[in-house]
RNA sequence: GCUGGAGUGGCGAAAUGGCAGACGCAGCGGACUUAAAAUCCGCUGGGGCGAAAGUCCCGUGUGGGUUCGAUUCCCAUCUCCAGCACCA
């Protein structure tokens, strides 16, 4: 402090147990105490560099702030345990909008304050020891729990003792408290925008026609407070919010005093925040729902949404929903019981080999050079050498394969409109859910839509005669009773297909579907009661197709109500199955036999395999290890 | 930098301790056709030996470990993707 001065530097820290090795402070540049705290011989360095830091962005002095600047104030504070003088900085790798926008700088522990130290020779004081006893490295700060050091009356404790210790030591000394700190991010509420939900608050408006900053919220018989009818709803070019053009709806008289709307607006999730409760009970005018529907309904069974919702939407719903429980106003906690993200897709894999100007081939690694372009290649120009791509015209020239993220400016866009014209909008449906795991990020292949395209065609010509002029039935589809091949396959695909959808497997379960009109296209007798079954599987993946198939099967009503198929556990299992039987781990032989085959017969019939036996060369068999309808291995 | 996820054929993938590559795409061969498209049938991880039937070896990013047995479990490591990012 300057000669004299006794104000108080107030920090927020998460590590108290460091205090002993605070060996200098920082002060955001914007601090409100920087201007008391700089002396005559430093004012001009400070005053340059809050000027410096004023212009610059949040993004740059994060993003792009590779080496860390400060100036010091030319004041020192004092040390409240040590009673040490340690310098006070300003620099703008302090933030002013966090904590109290101050810090205790622990070089030796804290990695940013390390990397300021040593730029700036400031002092580093070891005071926490890694547990297993090892030397910390001079050139890196030890972030890491340890025993304290160096510390007086913490010395030879637990991080999280003498952390406990040192609030204790300091709440006594009262020099400082214990705080918990919340912070939620971007928690901004106010759209300078027209469509959006409009706060329903007033400022007060003084005689000198200025905001007397009282803010008072309208009446509750107001509510709903509506968006005021505007012409034009356009930003206006001025500071003001498109809600100022609203002339005769900005001012409300009340108590003969003049008060102003709020011009702001809520941003989009204010609404959709909540929406699952209102859904709940949407024409109530009492209630945002009737309790006993939110006790019914709530909280939702599972949330399915991409990522942008995973952090802020979903982020945003938790904390409103928190709100409305801790009024009493809901009876969970929790809004959603589960979530699920589902990945994205991605555009059509591209190939990119790299030229530079004089129109030669050049690697990769290159690309950010001047003068150097990419050029899209086909799959034909492009062939695979170990792991990476190269050009097939020239080998030693690696290929750049990768799928990219949708975007309007690299022109990889799907149009769904397009796929729905061009292949129907069961296809598109059913691509996507084929594409690969509900959660993965996956790129789009148009042959992809393709091959799920000519499977719905190939389901369709198991049923229906596609050379007639009419729509009709196969002539092969017929009342008769399924083969016994045919049933069991049926009832696996119906378990396989219920178990895949219960596990939002949907990849898996239309390749079982894909498995069963294979084997149902080359017979030339097709029983509907092995079609009616299907059908039912087929509907909620490609439902428009399903619809049709069913009326043609003879029914008159939608498919909608008929109850889920179910399998038959006893159809499932086969008359004889293959066993592989190894030796030492490697398959040798593999035997047919009947399902409920003995252990000891399975194992008998293992070893007396000739096969078994010239891989045995003789030698005793050590250990057999028999797992009943899957494997034998033999050791020996 | 931190956090999370992922590395398996030419491509999307399947198998969660027990036959690696189901299913689909692409490719190759055949049937049908005057022809093509569509459709149907067959083959299709890599390599060796063999005229063939066949047979042997290698193979799930890399290195190690556990196990009779590892894509799956454990340890280490590399690469890619996504989100966050000086939060004291």
């Amino acid at each position: 402090m300057p000669a004299g001065s006794q104000s108080t530097l107030r920090v927020f820290t998460t590590r108290p147990d460091t205090l002993f090795g605070a060996t200098y402070m920082v002060l955001a540049p914007e601090h409100a105490l920087v201007a008391d705290l700089t002396t005559p011989a430093q004012k001009a360095a400070v005053d340059a560099y809050r000027e410096q830091a004023s212009r610059k962005s949040d993004f740059e002095r994060t993003e792009l702030a590779e080496e860390k600047t400060g100036v010091f104030t030319g004041s020192h504070a004092t040390n409240p345990v040590n009673g040490n003088k340690v310098p006070i900085w300003i620099a703008d790798y302090v933030l002013a909008g966090y904590g109290t926008g101050a810090i205790m700088a622990v070089p030796a522990h804290d990695e940013r304050d390390h990397e300021f130290a040593v730029k700036y020779q400031l002092p580093i004081t070891q005071v926490v020891s890694p547990l297993d006893g090892s030397e910390i490295p001079p050139d890196a700060a030890y972030s890491e729990h340890g025993l304290a050091m160096n510390s007086g009356f913490l010395d030879g404790l637990k991080t999280t003792e003498a952390k406990a210790r040192m609030i204790d030591w300091l709440e006594k000394e009262k020099k400082g408290s214990r705080k918990v700190n919340y912070k939620l991010r971007d928690w901004l509420f106010s759209r300078q925008r027209y469509w959006g939900e409009p706060f329903p608050l007033l400022h007060e408006i003084g005689t000198d026609g200025e905001p007397t900053g009282r803010i008072e919220p309208i009446d509750i018989s107001e509510l709903p407070l509506k968006l005021p009818v505007l012409e034009d709803y356009k930003p206006s070019g001025r500071p003001e919010p498109p809600l100022g053009k609203a002339t005769n709806w900005i001012e409300v008289q009340r108590d003969g005093t003049t008060w102003r709307r709020e011009l702001n607006t809520m941003p989009q999730w204010a609404g959709s925040c909540w929406y699952y409760l209102r859904y709940l009970d949407p024409k109530n005018d009492q209630a945002f729902c009737d309790p006993a529907k939110e006790n019914f309904w709530m909280p939702v069974d599972l949330y399915v949404g991409g990522a942008e919702h995973a952090v802020l939407h979903l982020l945003y719903s938790r904390f409103w929903h928190k709100v409305l429980f801790d009024r009493g106003h809901v009876k969970t906690a929790e809004p959603f019981k589960r979530l699920v993200n589902q990945g994205m897709i991605l555009g059509e894999m591209e190939y990119n080999a790299f030229r530079d100007n004089a129109g030669a081939w050049v690697q990769p690694n290159q690309r950010d050079k001047p003068g150097v372009e990419p050029v899209r290649l086909t799959e034909e120009q492009v062939e695979k050498k170990g792991d990476t791509f190269v050009l097939k015209s020239d080998p030693t020239i690696k290929v750049d394969a990768r799928a990219n993220k949708m975007s309007k400016s690299r022109g990889n866009v799907i149009n769904p409109d397009e796929v729905v014209k061009e292949y129907g909008a069961d296809s598109l449906r059913l691509y996507e859910m084929f594409m690969g795991p509900l959660e993965a990020t996956k790129p789009w292949s148009m042959r992809g839509v393709e091959g799920v395209y000519r499977f719905l065609s190939r389901v369709w010509r198991v049923f229906m005669d596609d050379r007639s002029e009419e729509m009709r039935l196969n002539t092969q589809v017929s009342n008769d009773a399924p083969d016994p091949d045919t049933l069991r396959l049926l009832h696996q695909t119906i378990k396989r297909v219920t178990d895949d959808l219960d596990n939002m497997r949907f990849n898996t379960a239309i390749a079982a579907m894909m498995e069963y009109t294979n084997h149902l296209t080359p017979l030339s007798v097709k029983p509907s009661a092995a079609l009616k079954p299907f059908v039912l599987l087929l509907a909620p993946f490609a439902p428009h197709l399903a619809e049709e198939l069913w009326h043609s099967l003879g029914h008159a009503n939608t498919l909608a109500y008929e109850p889920w198929p179910i399998f038959e556990p006893a159809l499932l299992v086969a008359s004889t199955i293959e066993i592989p039987v190894q030796v030492n781990g490697k398959i040798r032989v593999r035997l047919l036999v009947s399902p409920d085959i003995s252990k000891e017969d399975l194992e008998k019939l293992a070893l007396a395999d000739p096969k078994v036996q010239e891989n045995l060369a003789g030698r005793a068999p050590k250990k057999v290890i028999v797992v009943p309808g899957k494997l034998v291995n033999i050791v020996g």
